[in-house]
Parts: C-alpha cells; structure tokens; sequence
DNA sequence: TTGTAGGCGTTATCAC
DNA sequence: GTGATAACGCCTACAA
C-alpha cells in the first residue's frame, strides 16, 4: 500500500546525507553522535524497514537459505525443518520453505524459485531429484542434503544408518520371541526404503530365520499403505505375530487396520516403526521406534550450511547421528514362537 | 558460488541489447523472430535464472507472500499452510513461511522479516499480536487473518465459529446420553479456547445440565495438558463418562491418559477432539472431531489476499467457512445414563 | 567525519 | 524493432 520508508527520508528528516544514514544503521563507527542520534530517532519515528532486495543485490547475499522440502504436512519434514529453524536462530540466515511434493519437476521448479531468489544456500530433504542435478547444483551452490547419501557429495550429505536402523528393530522383535515378522516397505524407488529392507533381512539371516517373501508388503510411507498391508496379509491367511512398518505413519495405519479385525497391539501382534515420530510418543499403545533424530538432523543442516558459507575452504564431515530403538509399549513377548 | 547468470550475459552471447533479452523474456511481442530465438538459446544453454531481488526492485512487488505461522511443527498449522500452498499455486505468487513461536517478540521480528523481503502481502495464522499492531499492519499492507476475528478488520479475517463447533461436539455427546462430561480448553488466553468453552457451556444450559466448574480443566493445546487432565479428574474422584477436548492434540493426550488407568474409549469414557486433523482418521479409536476446514482455510487466504492484490478497491467479505462433526468412533451410548 | 557518485540486475521510457 | 539510459534502494569506495 504506502510506499515503505527508505534511508532517502531518514536522511530528509535527520538532514544529513544518505551515507551517512546507511553508516549509522550498519554500525559504522565514524559518525558523529548527534547525527547519529537524529539518524535513529527518524528512522525509528517513520518506521524504516530495510529492504532486503535492495540489500541482497548490492551486497550479493541475501541472508535467506532456501530449504527443499517434500510434503509440508508430513510430520517427518516438520520435525527436520523445525530443527532448521532452530539451528539458524541466532546467526542472521532466514531459512524459507518451498515443498517439492515428492515429484521430480516440482523439486526443479522450487528450486529454481529458491535461486531466483537469490538464496545463499540450499538444503535439500529427501526428494527425487537425481544424482547428476544434485552434482550440478552442488557445483554452484552450497548445498546440503539430508536423509540421502549421493556418491561424491558424502561430506554435504546428513543421512543416517538406515540398515541398522532397521536391523535393531528386526532384532528386538526377534529377542522378543518373534520369528513371523511382517515388513511393510517404504517407497521402493527410494534408497532409505531399501535400506531398511536390507536390514530387516539381515536380522533375520542372523537369527538364521528364513526369509518370507509373504511377509514383505511395498507400502508408500503414508498411513493408507499399512492398512492395506495387514488387510492383505490377513486375506492371504498370511501368519505374523509381529510387524516393523519402515516409518511410523504406515505403523499407525497398520495397527489401525489390526484394530478393525480386532485384533490387539501388543496383545495379538507386536508393532514397530521407524522415525519416533513426536506423536508416537502419545500414541495408543505408545509405539515402539527407531528413533531418527530429525530435530537434531535439521539443526545439523543448519550449521553445515553455515560452515560452508563461512569458511568454504574447511572441509567438513558432518557427523553420522546415532540411531537409537525407543522401546515403548507396543511389542510384546511372544509365547506361542509359532513357527 | 560461480556468479549467477545476468541478463547481460545472454545479450553478449546472444549479441544483441539487454533490452532485447528482456522484452524476449517477458514475452514482448515485438521482437524479431530470429533474435527471439537466439536469445531463448542463450537463455536456456547458460542456464539463465532472473534474479528475483533485481526484478522486486525495479517493479516494486516481490510476488511473495509473508505467511506468519506460530509452530511449524504443528499439524494444525501445517493443514494451513498445505492449503495456503495448494491456493497460490499457479498465480504467479510464492508464499514464504516464518514461525511466530506464539511469541509477541518473536511474531513482530518475523513480520519486520516478511516486509525486509518485500512481500506484497502477509497471511497471519493465529498469534498473540494484539489489536492494535493489526490494525497498524492493516493500513499499510494486504493482509489476512486466519483464525482470528479482530474488530474493525472482519473483512480481512477468515474464522470459524467456534462456539457453535464446541455447541456442535457437546449436544452430540449429550444425545449420545453424557450428562457429566469433561471438557478440556486451550490456553485462557487465547479467544478460541474462550467461545469452545463458551459453546459447551451454552449446550449444557439448554439441555438443563448444572455446569460443574470441577468438570473443566484448563490445558494449553498440547497433548501433554490432556494426560494432565485425565489424571487431575481422576485423582480428585471427578466422575464422568464423556470428554469434550477443545482440540485434537489434547484428545489424544487424554486417551492415552485414559489407557494408562485402563479405562477404554469409547468403551468406558466417550472421547470428542476439534479440528479433525489428518492423524484424528486414523487414530485408535478414530476420533469423533469437530472438522475444522484447515485446508479450505488456507485455499480461502490465498485467494482472499490474491483479491486484495489485484483488485484492492473491490471490497470483499470472507465466506464463512462452514464447521461440521466428523463422527467416528470414539463415541459411545451411554447406557448408565449417571447422575 | 561527511557527502557524492557509481553500481548491483532488472524493467520501462525514451529516442532512433 | 531496437538500443541507450534512467530509475528502484542500498552500500561503499573515493573525495572533500
């Protein structure tokens, strides 16, 4: 609406020159204090904002951080962004979300309207973007990528052990007295619902229990696709005492499609999934999970990007953050060891 | 990292004037053919993105919209904002998102934020900015207030009425044969808690039930308040066989609260949330929910806001977005029919 | 210590 | 049709 204030009418109503108002407002320490005095009085009475335009075009950084996101609704990319959030609090980067709604092209077209932005850096979470755009736009940009591992950006990429993620779930169920584990799969196109796969079956492998194809259902990483997988496995007459669900929203659907059969957590059937997401905690049964810290995962982003603007000679490795299994109530020692 | 693309570098490469570039792409219709194409070969082989800084500067709008949300991390603000999303897409506009932290302090610098960007609107969701900053707000920007109805700018507010939504949940449980029902409210402050509250009481009096001021507990939106409140009834012998919780979150809380003590829902104690949040269909039990058009409600800001920009003059009024009850089954007939 | 002037990338207004 | 050129708001040598 009314045009914003600009340093021109501070230095009109201060009557000094411009220069001087923009030394004042940047700390200069070479202004004389009266004026200086006069300088911020004005600016504050007409209420000066600066602008950032303005700003990110003459100085060529804009202090803002593009992040790539999938899916604004999923609590799995809130969790990570809210770390983000948190891990730039303080350090002048403004951290601005775009969704790339798990589709290639919406992915390059956030991204460009992050670059016409003029973001001075880039986090990207998951997606499916391929190997060699990621290259290139790790060539021109500093980059982050977290829950993905890329050859040849390892040092840019936050990813944790998704197998032995999944291995420390399928080896509790184990402990547990489970030997029918149910496994429904995350996205097969994607790296982390393999991996976790990969890690259900060598849990098993070492309990020298034999892999049953049955007892693997591709879901999608949504809530829907758990619920299909027990309503599928229930038709086949397929027999499980126990499921590992690759995230805990399919988790949440399963045992939502268990309850619809009457069928007991942990009573009947022992549950796990993989995230530890916050609602899990609250959850009904409060659900066992790998616990993916995605909070501090998002926070570590932060900093990474922030080491990479500051000092872009220091080569940094980022961490590899622990993943933990947060036993809760939703597993249950099995005394029938069915076959 | 490498300096961006200019327009200047597509006019040397594409040997003709900046102008030229510029009218070509922003689709001039007078351009020579072949200079139009070369240009665009340029463009494209450079991998030429226009710097949006510039672009604002010179045409005094962003095209981006400042969204104020309080928790990113909340699925209610996130329906919201998925919905805000859905409704700008494809208008040319690209709403940024920043956190208020349900945090006055917090709120202004984010706004200071927004404008620094130059935005060329601001949707606020709920917050704690008091009246008089709104209205100052108001005057120099469009802007949409989502969740909040502040005198003098109900043009500009996009709310629902919550105290027919609380009346809706109450009057449901009441035919279900409740007569001591709990309700759980959101923070005191906060006008939404006041009308949910104020819509249990008003069903309560015109089914000539006494209000009993031990039946309400105050919580604060998080689930945690509702474990709270389960367990304050219970230790102080509160008797009830239904609970009306002013949201989602705090439903689930009390569920679970309930679980710990054994009691089932519906099967002991009825169970009524607001907002009908994604996770609230598949809960356990799915959970009876005054459905808040979160989604619907984000669209309408967008479009409102959009409306605004475009054709400021045209006053606009808000539709009333309607509230219904998504019944499920966390409700029970109460057969015990209790004093 | 202060002010003037040039330039960041883009669009728009002029002449040609 | 096309190409200089003046803004837009700000920062920063450079001069004074």
């Amino acid at each position: 609406m009314n045009r914003n204030v600009t340093i021109k009418d501070i230095a009109k109503a201060a009557n000094v020159s411009i220069s001087t108002v923009s030394r004042t407002l940047n700390g200069s320490p070479i202004v004389a204090p009266d004026k200086q005095r006069r300088v911020m009085e004005a600016a504050a009475r007409l209420g000066y904002v600066p602008n950032a335009s303005a700003q990110g075009l003459v100085r060529g950084r804009s202090m803002t951080i593009g992040v790539l996101t999938q899916d604004i609704a999923s609590p799995f990319y809130n969790e990570v962004a809210r770390g983000i959030d948190a891990g730039f609090s303080g350090t002048g980067y403004q951290p601005i979300f775009v969704n790339g709604h798990w589709q290639s092209q919406d992915e390059s077209a956030a991204i460009t309207t992050l670059i016409r932005h003029q973001v001075d850096g880039l986090i990207i979470l998951g997606g499916r973007l391929d190997d060699e755009q990621l290259h290139k736009l790790a060539a021109r940009y500093p980059l982050v990528l977290v829950g993905r591992r890329v050859a040849g950006l390892e040092r840019r990429s936050l990813a944790v052990d998704n197998v032995h993620g999944a291995w420390l779930a399928t080896t509790h169920l184990i402990q547990m007295g489970h030997r029918r584990i149910g496994h429904i799969t995350g996205v097969a196109s994607q790296r982390d619902a393999l991996d976790r796969l990969e890690g259900y079956r060598l849990a098993l492998a070492e309990a020298n229990i034999a892999f049953d194809p049955k007892l693997v259902y591709e879901g999608d990483f949504n809530e829907g696709s758990g619920i299909q997988a027990v309503d599928h496995w229930l038709a086949q007459g397929t027999v499980f005492s126990a499921i590992f669900a690759a995230n805990d929203q399919m988790a949440f659907g399963a045992r939502l499609g268990l309850y619809r059969k009457d069928i007991r957590v942990p009573d009947d059937v022992s549950l796990v999934g993989f995230d530890d997401l916050p609602a899990s905690r609250i959850a009904l049964p409060p659900l066992t999970s790998v616990h993916q810290p995605l909070f501090e995962m998002g926070e570590q982003a932060a900093q990474l990007i922030s080491q990479q603007l500051t000092a872009p000679d220091r080569p940094t490795t980022p961490p590899l953050l622990p993943l933990t299994l947060s036993v809760r109530e939703s597993v249950r020692y099995n005394r029938a060891l069915a076959p």
